[in-house]
DNA sequence: TTGTAGGCGTTATCAG
DNA sequence: CTGATAACGCCTACAA
């Protein structure tokens, strides 16, 4: 026999609105024989609540199957344990990896990782920051250090910690590479063997100012000992193989043949490695052929690929600590530095002419 | 001149919490002249108000900069606008582009994507579907069709509209390849070529049910037309380039030497290339070698690898396409298939022998 | 240490 | 068509 009638006398009462199917503070604070300030209490750990008292409502939550609600939550307490991370391209390995990373960390603290995706164009990008900024996010990590100003704008005024990242960045908070240190080691490399007649296949540099970075680092080492790199002889399209076969068509192109193509990805690198093969240039004995990232595969090209190793992944970490840092109010560095090494392989020698 | 003071006398005031520093309905509002009531009404669109009104109240909300409070509107509306997606791995690009093509489909339609990753782990996944639950998610996105129980009693009482991919599903909605289908037609395509003597280089069965149903597949090939393949030509690692060189060197110590080796993914189809040639076997001739994904390096190695072409994006779109019509009370197809065709390159050809 | 109750920003019901 | 106003589920200042 059940009993649900011995409601209202009073007809002011409303429709009940639709509710979620799922227990409440109060279920479980019934259950328990305690006050629902008592189980959020529990459950937010940091209160003083009596061991024994502590140790019932946990196990009447979890036997209940207890879960709270974020959005309620959020609402409440204004902190939304929810980070988000905005990347160029969730579809390149880099990325992918160094966000694997930020979400493990911040998993592991009970934060919960939002993605977007801005898709190398800015307006995208400033559309997602603000999409995220509404759901309350507590702070979020950003991919270069070249945004909007609107982006930068609405993160300062809405006071969310943010981080730059797969930069050094003088003006922001950051955790990346420094491309310039790497695009002078590469080629100081070349110019050590003997190198003189180089070309770049890049990223299209606008969109990425980590290539514009790894570009001037590039031009400075060339410019203190040989000479410098001509307008012509940066190649930069896109990020694909088939942008490497075509970069170095177009370096074969030119008057002064160059003997070292530096590429500031692997994957042009295997494009450029595909092309030389085809137009029976052997390397490294007629080119030499430079990469970035050390992926899987470029230790299995033939000849394996010299490249520059990242450790992508001590991004996403360290960009996680530094977050979680400012939110909670810790003290926190203002750059991060990610080491980067050069792998050298068969993919480059000496000049032979 | 300000009034701000005629509040209370009465001291029963509370000390004020902190607030989020945006702006809320009632600003709009009361910049506007309206009741929160009206600006609600406005921007979600879909209820009946004078055309003027909403002009004004649409302008005044944009020059403020307004933007709603996610959790409050999902808190009040018991709708999140957020839906999730638990996948193996962010670092396969397979499921990153189909991640990715779910998320860009979402976001046109106003809903945010919560990603998560299960590493492949069972246990990892139900944590992680729990902690997407908690946030209220309106629908699911998920891999394979092999998921804890707990996962899928969770989803039902909750009512959470959910999808599995890249897998077609009796039992429950899905979006993907016919596995099975898949792992029929490579085989069938190198018995035509009159290949014989088979092996099998895939991920570990038990953690991918794609795997499971192409192996079946293939063994349901030859079984129909030339015996079977032994277990222990079944070599299932992992998916990296190495185990992909173990597998073929596991593979080339057995008795009965293999004329042809059906790979998992790309990847390890790339491994088993290496090691052919490391091993002085001509691909084709002595060696045919298939791989899973056409990936894009796929075409370009040596000699360009014979695979099978998945049209991963759709799989995001459709999931997408489900989960919004379920969402929306809209009706649904019960599974979709998502095409996928053999790509015939050379690194297969009839058995010299 | 525990309970009570007001409010977080929004939506939705009801009355006008 | 518009305006009050009661929830939504939780947290936290205050009282006990």
């Amino acid at each position: 026999m059940t009993i649900d009638s011995e409601l209202p006398g009073s007809s002011t009462k409303r429709a009940s609105r639709p509710r979620a199917n799922s227990l409440t503070v109060r279920d479980v604070a019934k259950a328990a024989g305690v006050s629902p300030a008592t189980v959020s209490r529990v459950l937010n750990g940091n209160d003083r609540v009596d061991e024994k008292l502590r140790k019932h409502v946990e196990r009447v939550a979890d036997d209940l199957g207890y879960t709270p609600h974020a959005a309620a939550r959020a609402l409440a307490s204004q902190r939304s344990h929810t980070i988000a991370a905005v990347v160029p391209s969730l579809e390149d390995p880099n990325f992918a990896v160094g966000v694997s990373a930020l979400q493990q960390a911040l998993t592991v603290e009970g934060y919960t990782l939002l993605i977007a995706n801005s898709n190398y164009d800015e307006e995208e990008e400033l559309r997602q920051v603000r999409a995220l900024a509404a759901h309350g996010i507590a702070g979020m990590m950003l991919v270069g250090a070249q945004h909007s100003s609107q982006v930068y704008d609405l993160l300062e005024t809405r006071n969310i910690p943010f981080v730059n990242t797969w930069v050094l960045d003088k003006g922001h908070p950051s955790v990346g590479f420094d491309n310039y240190q790497i695009g002078r080691t590469v080629a100081n490399y070349l110019l050590d063997l003997g190198h003189t007649c180089f070309g770049v296949v890049a990223q299209r540099s606008p969109r990425s100012d980590r290539a514009a970075s790894r570009l001037a680092g590039i031009r400075a080492a060339l410019q203190e000992r040989a000479g410098y790199v001509p307008h012509e002889y940066v190649i930069d399209r896109s990020h694909r193989i088939m942008d490497g076969q075509h970069g170095l068509r177009m370096l074969l192109a030119l008057p002064d043949r160059p003997t070292a193509i530096i590429c500031g990805t692997d994957t042009l690198a295997f494009g450029v490695l595909v092309e030389a093969q085809a137009q029976g240039l052997r390397v490294p004995e007629d080119l030499s052929v430079t990469g970035i990232n050390d992926v899987e595969f470029a230790a299995h090209l033939t000849p394996p690929l010299t490249t520059v190793r990242l450790a992508v992944s001590e991004v996403g970490m360290h960009a996680a600590e530094y977050l979680l840092a400012r939110i909670e109010g810790r003290p926190t560095l203002p750059a991060m530095s990610i080491p980067f090494s050069l792998i050298v392989r068969g993919s480059t020698g000496s000049p032979k002419r």
